[in-house]
DNA sequence: AGACGATCGGAAAGCGCTCTCACGACGCTT
DNA sequence: AAGCGTCGTGAGAGCGCTTTCCGATCGTCT
């Protein structure tokens, strides 16, 4: 911190370094990157002048041969809603993504690779192609929850690795990270069956989204297999205000509703609120299972029975995918599937 | 997309688009940043080639030469408190982060400027200062909020060009961008008075944070200036369930209390879910004024009056003031400071 | 018609790094 | 003692781009 560098305030280069320590810059670079043959006492003069000069390396210039950026970018692809001023809003609203970064971080991290999180909706995705294009990173983890999204496909016919949140929906020979949505949502309802509830309901998630269309399938399935008939259903947005909103409609039209499936956990938050706000108990008169296990559940009152999604732990397997397909790019494409668990608390 | 690069599925190189073009790599790189003196038909020529090569410059090469990189970080380093399983939680809960990136993202568009993400916590720091000092960036936005972050004096030290999103509390000559948080505590004050509130609170944010300790001295300092002595206070930690747990105690010892200032939207939310629950009407029995105008303002029931910071104006002149001085780097630093105006809806 | 300036394209030098290759020194075998 | 292999180091090419410097070409003025 003390010595700053010369050449007029520019950083240090590793000739300076080489000159500095009185070896070539070849031995410098191989101390860098910690090449097992070099000898130990030239490996401390060589890392005492680092220290000195307080070099860094320039990573553009590293990358320009290597070609690696040991950077891979998150790129979460939002659909824009009408009535939605912000889709950033949403992102920086859901604990979701915080989970995600989370996982994805905490995988990389040991290998110090940099995450560069890009948020983008459809407008968006031209500046995010290009980006990815560029050569900024090394891979992609792309979290794409809409069906429509053209991203998918675009970055797999770029040739660009990447490792994909979900099951495509177009069939697109990629790698992906899922958890078993309807296994999740049969854990749901038999539990909700389990404890005693005969007329069931539930909000689903937006149907144009895998996750929303797979949880409702899931949950009917379940049902069907146990020989219940339909049951009123709602679609959802995936908000807390949206669930509020729903969850009161619900009951509007079906009064005698005593147990309720909701498709995450946000907006279990607000079904709950409107749930009790009509005069009902949380559980006794309507028992109430989310989806995700996420911070919201427990800021839920009661806290929230729900079926876990280990997101991070999927975010995770996703970096390392990502990583393994970066290593060897030949590699086939392969999926993880992880499956969910319920987690019982106090609103089912 | 139809023509696939050649040299076995690597990029195209610029040598390649200038032999399509029958040009010098010169000439295209002239094309490519726009140079003024190409001949026209030149420049379609060239424009031709790069489409059919599907050329897309190398940025670590450029970045090797004009040591520009085109993006910029934005930093958001927030204070790890215990309880707290995962600071991201918060930082992708909180509606204000989003606004930030919502900002900063609307000024960099217009320079082709990319945004990239930087969550960090004080465990953190060493890797992203070691990722601003290898010059992946050309400057750094950075969100501090804690009075203790060493980041700021870190990032000064280091002379990376930033701009900090706060008054620094240590005295650093760093460029910043702030609101007037004592104004806009005063202009609550101010409204819950001029309503007719007799017995004034506030929950405050956490008093190690400037936001919060201003939005504290404001209040008071309003309230001293128009005769008013203390008022009871109850420091909070900007989260919604803090805001609810605050407002839940401030009532219970003080039952005649009549009008509340809460220091953020998200407290402010649960606030008026706990004011509402132990039976009082908002705003009859107690009016309730938050700060931030996000959107969380608007999932309150009433919709919530509140102090209006302009964040996303504030994250784009941060922008503004971090281009400008990437550009001319002797330039001295300045701030800029904008006013926060009171937004009156249902709850005050 | 000649000369001069303006305009435009090309050659080539590097930006800072990695990595292959060559080479000297040393220790071992035969 | 000569030959061989091994280890540690240095020299140098080259990654893909920008940019300066020059030369060529054109138009214009006297």
């Amino acid at each position: 911190m003390s010595t700053r560098p010369a050449r007029g305030g520019q950083n240090p280069t590793m000739d300076q370094v080489a000159e500095a320590a009185g070896v070539s810059r070849a031995t410098v670079s191989r101390v860098i990157n910690g090449a097992p043959s070099v000898d130990a006492k030239i490996r401390d003069v060589v890392q005492r002048a680092i220290a000195e000069t307080g070099y860094v390396p320039n990573i553009a210039a590293r990358t320009l041969v290597t070609r690696r950026t040991n950077s891979v970018a998150l790129v979460i692809s939002e659909h824009k809603r009408q009535n939605d001023s912000s889709f950033l809003n949403r992102v920086f609203t859901d604990p979701y993504f915080g989970r995600v970064t989370a996982g994805a971080t905490s995988a990389l991290r040991p290998h110090d690779i940099h995450l560069v999180i890009i948020p983008t909706d459809s407008s968006d995705h031209h500046h995010v192609v290009r980006y990815l294009r560029q050569g900024h990173v090394d891979g992609v983890l792309l979290i794409s929850s809409h069906e429509q999204d053209p991203l998918p496909r675009q970055v797999h016919d770029l040739g660009i690795t990447a490792v994909v949140s979900a099951r495509p929906t177009s069939p697109i020979a990629a790698s992906y990270v899922d958890v078993d949505q309807r296994l999740g949502a049969g854990l749901a309802a038999e539990h909700l069956l389990s404890r005693g509830c005969r007329t069931l309901a539930t909000i689903t998630g937006p149907l144009d989204m895998p996750a929303g269309q797979d949880r409702f399938d899931g949950f009917r399935s379940y049902l069907a297999s146990r020989g219940f008939g339909e049951v009123p259903s709602i679609e959802g947005d995936f908000t807390r205000a949206g669930g509020e909103d729903c969850a009161r409609r619900l009951l509007a039209d079906h009064p005698d509703i005593d147990g309720l499936f909701v498709a995450s956990d946000l907006m279990s938050e607000g079904a709950l609120r409107a749930v009790q706000d009509l005069g009902r108990r949380v559980p006794d008169d309507v028992a109430v299972v989310g989806f995700d296990d996420s911070s919201a559940a427990l800021d839920c009152r009661p806290l929230l029975t729900t079926v876990r999604q280990p997101v991070e732990e999927m975010a995770a397997e996703m970096a390392e995918v990502l990583m393994a397909q970066i290593a060897s790019p030949g590699r086939l494409p392969r999926s993880v599937t992880f499956q969910p668990t319920l987690v019982v608390r106090d609103s089912a």
